[in-house]
DNA sequence: CGACATGTTGAACCTCATCAACCGACGTGG
DNA sequence: CCACGTCGGTTGATGAGGTTCAACATGTCG
């Protein structure tokens, strides 16, 4: 993105902290904005008439939040931790997209991103075991972990980082329970896979075994 | 899409028929073409290491098969019907795509609804019980079928359709395994949601009564 | 007709959800 | 300052929904 573009942005940019369990936009109403996620994770969520919930996606700094072509977002968005996101206006915005077609190229690229991630999701959903979803939770969290701290901070092949989610939020988002949850993380512990310094703090001392426990070959970034 | 690039568009693609069961694309070799869907079903699939397979998608006449920017397929597709396809080499395909903004702008809507319906299963996936998947998918293709059927002709509110999909690649779709397919159809049958002419010939006399055993709200289109 | 694929049904087992009790941290009001 | 409720989390006992294993039915094709 050159400079005009992003000189372009930040006119009709606006900051703006929300706090940690606070709606972001609802699938009942119209959203009239885009959003870029500066600081903490939202979480993307589902929800059957009868209350049964299942998180969809989770977004972090420097992801995106806005759904292009259309104001009814078939989803709802909750800050899952506290929350920086810089706010566009629709209407503005989508000027500029038309104005870019670099822009809405990456627009693009984002989405297809975040369909292969989704269907990532549904193979752990619908075929994996508690204790693999879990392994692989984590297991994603520690690899962002270490590609957010820029390069490696501490032993090649391990990670220690703070789990931006409840246990409750894990759960919505692994289609378990927080119980199930809970006591997936004590097996990991006990069998030395992950320590849990505090209930959030997460250290990997060796990141082939936690990626072993995902069900996923170790080979993949 | 106006005439000039349907011409353009007709110059480079070429037909192409594929028995049910056959591979078209694999998430290990990298693919150097785009296709639309003439007729029949394909599946979409990722599968664990271990072959616990999962179906992520699946595409009918008239969708879209390929993914922009991109060589590597996560994912692989398979004919689960006979289908006809018409295939363009990637090279020409995206040069036109650059020639036509507005080409560009319908594979990114057709993404959006991919990530749409991506996130929906996610939702049946985690938080459907068995009765209420098998429900899902078959009001899915209830209302598939009126779509392609033009204007209704039969009842108002009723429904009658092929199952595109084996017992099988529906266990594979709905995460269920095919026993539990087939006693969930039974169920079904025997409460008279549905009523099963052949194997795959189903009959649904009463679309809401389909939609509430599916779990969810019967207004939604 | 036999062989094979597809689908159904039954019985036993297992994973995970459910219900319940408990713990520690935190904040609030008496 | 302490009792209290609340919230997030852990742990245990129990049970149900689905998987697994196995037998059987049905249909199709050479």
């Amino acid at each position: 993105m050159d400079d005009v573009q992003v000189k372009k942005l930040e006119q009709i940019a606006h900051r703006k902290k929300i706090r940690a369990g606070q709606p972001i936009i609802s699938d009942e109403e119209p959203v009239d904005f885009f959003a870029n996620v500066i600081s903490g994770a939202i979480k993307l969520t589902k929800t059957l008439p009868d209350g049964r919930q299942q998180i969809v996606g989770l977004l972090f700094a420097p992801d995106f939040l806005g759904r292009a072509y259309s104001k009814n977002n078939p989803y709802s968005a909750e800050a899952a931790t506290d929350v920086e996101i810089c706010t566009f206006p629709s209407v503005a915005f989508e000027r500029l997209v038309g104005e870019y077609p670099g822009l809405q190229r990456r627009l693009f690229q984002h989405t297809l991103d975040e369909l292969d991630a989704a269907r990532d999701w549904m193979l752990l959903l619908g075929r994996k075991k508690a204790e693999e979803k879990v392994a692989s939770f984590l297991y994603m969290q520690a690899r962002r972990s270490l590609l957010t701290a820029g390069v490696h901070k501490g032993t090649p092949g391990a990670a220690a980082f703070e789990l931006p989610l409840t246990r409750s939020d894990i759960a919505d988002y692994l289609s378990l329970t927080i119980e199930t949850v809970s006591r997936q993380l004590t097996r990991l512990k006990t069998s030395n896979v992950i320590r849990l310094n505090t209930n959030r703090l997460i250290m990997v001392p060796d990141l082939n075994r936690l990626a072993q426990a995902a069900g996923q070959e170790s080979g993949r970034i």
